[in-house]
DNA sequence: AATGAGCGC
């Protein structure tokens, strides 16, 4: 097994998987300018000043501003849900690799990475905390689907289901898209923004990833809160273009979710009526 | 081409 520069954090980040300029996927109207504005700025330009606290007595500086490192500045409600999933790790990303990944944020407070217990060998996933809800969503938006520092993989994350239902962050029904014929350099957030830009109700995407090659299997999916947004993008969206290819769109059939039980009840009347 | 998905050792 060979250990490349185990838990080494990377010199550098490669920003998130898009600039400031008009994407080349968003081929069909321009995005509004504040949408890019909520970004946060590339990784590697934020790297954090190294704490040097000053050796004088000075208990509270300035509250409100620069937050120091993995303390939060008010304690998050009990039940906010503030923890990520991370999936489809290598072996060697351990710890301090994914600790690297989002240190300059400085809003992670714990890193747990799932070990088999016989073999101590990396089960490949983990849990990311942060300090808010807030900076969870940020992160996912940001960085899943991005390229992660220093191999060519993907960020694969999403919110942490904790067990058996409940907790769930938000328990409003989905109504999904199959979107087929996607481009190998698609991602999650590529693939929101074309249909968010259209339907303010777009919840979230997802790319579907080969497991073990973390390529992309050329088909997704797009959640929306509005029932009528979805019917009208399956219509409206087919054969628009997402990057360099026009998208097939079709329904999306049930899908399996760890957590809590999601059950289509548009596919229930169907089935009700039929 | 043809429907994600992995959740606390």
């Amino acid at each position: 097994m060979m250990q490349p520069s185990n838990g080494v954090v990377p010199p550098q980040m490669p920003p998130p998987t898009m600039d400031q300029q008009q994407q080349p996927w968003m081929m069909m109207q321009q995005p509004p300018p504040q949408m890019w504005a909520q970004q946060p700025p590339p990784p590697h330009q934020v790297a954090p000043p190294p704490q040097h606290p000053p050796q004088q007595p000075q208990p509270h500086p300035h509250p409100q501003q620069q937050m120091p490192q993995y303390q939060p500045a008010q304690p998050a409600s009990a039940d906010e849900v503030r923890t990520l999933w991370i999936g489809d790790l290598q072996y060697w990303m351990d710890e301090n690799y994914i600790n690297g990944c989002f240190a300059h944020t400085g809003e992670v407070t714990s890193v747990k990475l799932i070990r088999n217990k016989q073999t101590n060998q990396l089960e490949g996933y983990g849990f990311i905390e942060f300090v808010s809800r807030a900076a969870a969503e940020r992160i996912l938006q940001t960085y899943n689907g991005s390229l992660m520092p220093n191999v060519e993989q993907n960020f694969r994350l999403n919110w942490a289901s904790f067990g058996v239902g409940e907790k769930r962050p938000d328990n409003t029904p989905d109504f999904t898209i199959f979107v087929g014929d996607l481009a190998s350099d698609v991602t999650d957030y590529m693939l929101q923004e074309t249909f968010r830009v259209h339907y303010p109700s777009v919840k979230g995407a997802k790319v579907v990833t080969d497991r073990l090659t973390g390529r992309t299997k050329g088909y997704g999916f797009v959640r929306f809160g509005d029932e009528s947004e979805q019917l009208r993008a399956m219509t409206e969206m087919n054969g628009m273009f997402c990057s360099t290819r026009p998208m097939r769109i079709g329904p999306a059939t049930t899908k399996k979710t760890v957590g809590s039980e999601q059950y289509p009840k548009g596919m229930f009347l169907f089935y009700v009526f039929c």
